[in-house]
DNA sequence: ACCTGAACACCGTTCAAGT
DNA sequence: ACCTGAACACCGTTCAAGT
């Protein structure tokens, strides 16, 4: 399986800028967009969504904290930057032969959780800010696309891949979801909890591997759909 | 399909309180936990999660604003609280003749959807905020022994709960997601996204039913799992 | 063009006080 | 027991100004 990384990394940022001040032609920008968007996903993955303010942001990029509004027009911009930067790294999937949809498919979502797994605290965001820039629906296009190859209709496998990216978003946020404060009844103990719970307790004594669960619920979706 | 009201609504603000000052016995609490919840899940329905200050909220209820924290502790804890008066609302399934793990599952999270969608702007928060209190518990509890009553080992009963309640609340977060913002290339007109993105265009041309997909998928993976 | 700094209109929450 | 009010330590963003 080979993956292509997508998006701006590396691009940008190189090339003579013209600058206004004709008597100091060669200072450049200490800001970039790309520079603030990964900045910013990494307070984020340090400090969680809540940690990065845009005064402490701009403390971090060492510049005044209104600078970063020059690039981008507000906060919510930011997130949807990062959001974007996140799927990104996710990258798209290479055609091989003998590829199938379910292959397809299987290996697009494998691939997204385990990337979104190293960014824990980008999975609310992700869940939350539907990003459709050109670069998303540019990648969204090519998967449906490679998916019609292997001989599906355009409407299945917009079908499909809706269906396999909700779930994948849902498991990912109850999988990376800190159960909020400490609710009422919090603290039971284990003993406890097999009284007041026993169905609950009795399904989780085998322990909870959430590898293999999201690869049964993802291998089920698969499995079931009218497709093939 | 009989379903039953879980939860505390109707119970609870009767009886007579003692009053520390017992020179005016028979003054009342003007607040009440029930009240409180009540009250913010009706902001945030009108108003979006963002909406509900407690600066505003303690006006709307007509009160001090710091007077809510006399029952909850903090901004999260009223979150919570609204989250769990959003599932008490579902309810929980009563067990009719002939049910099959197969339908139990599927009329828990078709009504799981159907109450969701009458407050849109609550599903970030039950998508973001796990709460594990007591009834939340009972009721998962519940409806594993279902589960297990027509035939299911606990295990696997745990198993397709946990993630027919990912997809679900996965593909309820992009129904309701507004579009954030107008990102990067929004205001493309339709006959631009078509040769933009012809694949996805194909896709979409029979229109968009959501009803319909998210009962594909759901159907698809239960039709899927290896349990029966 | 790119960044600064002060100012505006908010926040959530603590804490001592009232009744 | 239940609620108030002032105060603290923050926010995101606008806008005029600097270079």
């Amino acid at each position: 399986m080979k993956w292509l990384r997508t998006g701006p990394s590396g691009a940008g940022l190189a090339g003579g800028r013209v600058c206004f001040d004709e008597l100091v032609p060669d200072r450049r920008p200490a800001l970039d967009r790309d520079v603030i968007v990964r900045t910013a996903l990494a307070v984020i993955d340090r400090d969680g969504v809540a940690g990065l303010t845009m005064r402490k942001f701009g403390a971090e990029l060492g510049v005044d904290p209104m600078a970063v509004y020059y690039y981008l027009p507000d906060k919510g911009a930011l997130f949807d930057a990062v959001v974007e930067a996140v799927h990104d790294e996710v990258g798209e999937l290479l055609v091989e032969e003998g590829a199938t949809w379910q292959s397809l498919v299987w290996e697009t979502f494998q691939r997204t959780r385990r990337v979104l797994l190293r960014h824990p605290h980008t999975i609310p965001l992700v869940g939350t800010r539907p990003v459709l820039s050109p670069r998303m629906l540019a990648r969204a296009d090519r998967l449906i696309a490679a998916l019609v190859e292997v001989g599906l209709t355009a409407a299945t496998a917009l079908n499909i891949v809706a269906c396999a990216r909700s779930y994948t978003v849902g498991y990912l946020l109850v999988e990376a979801g800190v159960p909020a404060g400490p609710p009422v009844g919090a603290g039971v103990a284990d003993a406890d909890v097999m009284v007041a719970y026993p169905s609950l307790a009795a399904g989780m004594a085998q322990g909870y591997d959430p590898d293999r669960q999201f690869g049964m619920g993802l291998r089920a979706l698969l499995d079931g759909f009218p497709a093939g």
